[in-house]
DNA sequence: CGACACATGTAACACGTTACATGATTTG
DNA sequence: CAAATCATGTAACGTGTTACATGTGTCG
C-alpha cells in the first residue's frame, strides 16, 4: 500500500518514468529504505490496470513516462486525508517473539531481551551520528530519520519495562544455588 | 516470518494441530492480532515441506498434529538468539506518508499531521482503557499491549516534533490575509 | 432443526524481494 | 575498451489476506 501511494504522490508533481521515480522516493526518505527498481515497474503496471496513472507515449530518450489520473488524485487525497490505523499495520514482530519467550522451554526471555537491547541501542547510535553528520536542509528526511529514533528510543523503554516486570514476577530464574553457606541477595520487592 | 516462527516455538511446547495453534497464538498476544486459520495451513505446509516440523497421524478426532523436528528446533533457536534489526521490518507507512506530504503540492502536510494525531491518541486511550479493564494474570499480553502503548506514545510525540520542526520551517504557510485590519489571534504555539 | 464452535483445507489475489535479461549512454 | 550509470522489463518465490467449500459435534 505504501509504495503504491508514494508514487501517485510523486506523480502528483508532474509526469515521471520509472527510473526518476525510484530515485525521487529514495530521496524522500533519505535512502534509508531502498526501493527495488522491479517493484517499481510491476506497482506501475498495477496503477495502470487500475486506471490510476495514465501511461504516456515513449519520449526520446526511450523514456516511458506516466501521469496520474484524476482516479489517482482522488486515491491520493483520501490516502493522505485517512489518519493510518493501528488495525493496518503489520504486526509487531519484537512484541511476539517475546510474549512467546515468555513460554517457551529452554529459552531465556532475559537473554533474549538483553540481545535486543544491545542491537537496538547500536542502531539508535547510528542513527544520531547519521543525524548529526549530515547539515541536512532537507525537511523531510530529517524528519524520517527522527521516526526511526523515537521508535527506536520506544523499543529500548520497552525491554527495559519488560526487564523491571519479569524481574517482579519471577524473582529469580532458578538461580544456580552455592553448596557453601552464603547468603544470596538484592531479590527483594 | 514472524507467523512461521511463533508457529514453531507453540510446537516447542508439544505437537499440536492447526485449529490449536491459532487459538494459542491469539492467546499469546491477547486477541490483539487476530491470526486466520487458512494462514495457518500454509504455513504449516511450508514448514513440512521444509521439514522444520513432521505432521503425526491423524487422531480419533480426525486432528492432525504437527510436531517440531530437529532442524525446527535450530531454526527457532536462531530466531530467539538474533534481535530483530530495523532492516528487516517493514518500511513506517508514516513517515513516508508524512515526507511525500511535505513536498505533494495540494496536499496541506500539518492537517495529515493533526488528522493522524488525533487518531492515534484515539487508539492510545482505547489502549490505557484495555489494560486497566482486565485483571490480566498473563504477563505476556499485558507486555504486548504495552509495546502498543510505548509505540503510540512514541508516535504522538514524533507528531508533535514534526509539528514544531515544520513551524520552525516555515513559520505560516501562505496565511490567508484578511482585508480587513483584524488581526489574526490563536495562531501561536 | 438451526446456529455456532470445532476442524481442515484450497484458490485467487496482492504485495514485496531477488535475480535475470537486455540495451543505451557516459566516463575513466 | 571496460566499467558504471541510466533505463525497462520479466520470472520465480515467499508471505499475507480474503473468500470459498466441506464436514462434525454440540447446545438451545
Amino acid at each position: 500500500m505504501s509504495i503504491k501511494h508514494g508514487l501517485l504522490a510523486l506523480l502528483e508533481r508532474g509526469p515521471m518514468y520509472g527510473y526518476q521515480l525510484r530515485v525521487a522516493f529514495e530521496e524522500s526518505t533519505g535512502g534509508t529504505w531502498p526501493l527495488n527498481i522491479g517493484q517499481v515497474y510491476t506497482t506501475l503496471s498495477r496503477l495502470e490496470r487500475d486506471e490510476l496513472v495514465r501511461a504516456l507515449p515513449e519520449n526520446e530518450g526511450g523514456q516511458r513516462p506516466y501521469e496520474i489520473t484524476e482516479a489517482g488524485r482522488a486515491d491520493l487525497a483520501g490516502w493522505f486525508g485517512t489518519p493510518i490505523s493501528r488495525s493496518d499495520r503489520p504486526r509487531d514482530e519484537l512484541a511476539i517473539k517475546l510474549a512467546l519467550a515468555l513460554t517457551t522451554p529452554g529459552v531465556d526471555a532475559r537473554t533474549v531481551m538483553q540481545t535486543q537491547r544491545t542491537a537496538t541501542m547500536r542502531t539508535l547510535q547510528e542513527y544520531t551520528r547519521l543525524k548529526s553528520g549530515a547539515g541536512n536542509g532537507d525537511l523531510a528526511w530529517r524528519l524520517v530519520l527522527d521516526a526511526m529514533i523515537f521508535q527506536a528510543e520506544a523499543e529500548v523503554r520497552w525491554l527495559d519495562h519488560c526487564e523491571a516486570s519479569l524481574v517482579r514476577y519471577a524473582p529469580l530464574p532458578a538461580a544456580p544455588i552455592e553448596s557453601t553457606a552464603h547468603d544470596q541477595e538484592g531479590v527483594s520487592k
